[in-house]
DNA sequence: CCATCTTTTGAGAGTTACTGTCATTTGACA
DNA sequence: TGTCAAATGACAGTAACTCTCAAAAGATGG
């Protein structure tokens, strides 16, 4: 193999799943590898922030950092993965897996959320926000999110059928997974046009509770 | 001006808009206009279908059309909008927009749904079988179209919000319509999987079922 | 510490989607 | 028929990728 694996997170226990990311004994190499994905993004936003995503070019991102244009996109398969790869998807999946077994899913989804958006916070906060942002005004960003393995929508397709204990996901699954997940998409981008100053969790209800009464309010 | 308007659909009435599109008085200007655009997206399918979406060069079509490289870029802002643009947009608002004052929201784009279909079905359902498929094959396509005009998530904004009276739509109206959306896309992307044989206006009211009773299912 | 093997990196050439400009052609219209 | 605006083609450029290959650097066994 040629190319440095695009960080497969270690699988992680529900505890905390981020904290246990963050640990593991890292070899040298293991280490100088995330040292160098870590300052790409690092050069990568300063640039975005100063002059916008359009007008920095890839050239550009690989000489702040110091590696060669071939290294950057050996790190990150395109440009745009730069700010819609997330490292916490397995998390996700595992927060919803590990919610009582007769919840109603739409709650399981809902309490996953709270309890992973809630550490988010405490730990990238502000990285979190500008992402967001990026995600919301790029159209670029803004479509290739629906398509990456990140996208809520696929997290709870996978919850949904592993927690039914089958291999294909029926119709129904597939549905609810695209319903929930939009709306998912749709409340973290709405809490980063406000800025990050409304209390997200406050939002995650109101959407639920929207979902939950089949949107009578409409 | 130096381009050919990416095909503004005239404002149909609610009566038959896709059968109003068709007619209409056309200049000679006009005639070939539409004409070079079939012909390039004609010539597109054909060599898409042989080779692969991705084998295909935007200079293999425009020669094959017989126009230069140039020309195909003033029709198609992008290759992608070769297969993502849709001149039904603005039929879709006015067909929620028109149903009864006090139905719910859900009924309503339920019944417009099915409706604009129907007609679809009658007119080119090859072509849409054809379109839907290569949306959920094509990983460019499937990202892009989120974002495109034509996404039912934004149609649904728009009527939600016209709907209202309102000139900013509410967080509970972006919450919806995200939602709905997607489920709507998700609905015609399965059908189109299935190879079109299974009735569509019903996978639409499984759909809608699902919707309404707040995911009771799962 | 050294030799060897594997992984990571950089250099460079090539492809393709797209942009912008400008001169030429072609339909519209009086 | 002459004039104007719209449509086209040729061409040059940019930037995101892809591929290949050789050099550099960490891992590993002695």
């Amino acid at each position: 193999m040629n190319a440095p694996q695009s960080a497969t997170a270690p699988p992680a226990g529900p505890g905390n799943p981020i904290q246990a990311m963050l640990e593991a004994p890292l070899s040298l190499r293991e280490r100088k590898k995330l040292k160098t994905r870590q300052t790409i993004r690092r050069e990568a936003y300063r640039l975005i922030a100063e002059q916008g995503y359009e007008n920095t070019t890839v050239d550009q991102i690989a000489a702040a950092a110091e590696v060669s244009p071939s290294t950057f996109f050996r790190y990150f398969a395109t440009k745009e993965d730069l700010v819609l790869t997330d490292e916490y998807d397995p998390a996700m999946i595992d927060a919803v897996l590990s919610r009582p077994a007769g919840e109603p899913f739409l709650r399981s989804c809902r309490e996953a959320l709270i309890g992973l958006l809630r550490q988010l916070l405490e730990h990238e906060r502000e990285e979190l926000l500008v992402r967001l942002r990026l995600t919301k005004d790029v159209p670029a960003l803004r479509a290739r999110m629906i398509d990456t393995g990140n996208e809520p929508q696929r997290l709870y397709l996978t919850a949904l059928t592993r927690r039914a204990g089958v291999r294909e996901p029926t119709y129904a699954m597939r549905i609810t997974a695209a319903a929930i997940g939009a709306a998912t998409t749709e409340t973290v981008l709405q809490w980063a046009e406000g800025g990050g100053t409304e209390d997200i969790a406050e939002l995650v209800h109101r959407t639920f509770a929207i979902l939950e009464d089949g949107f009578s309010g409409s």
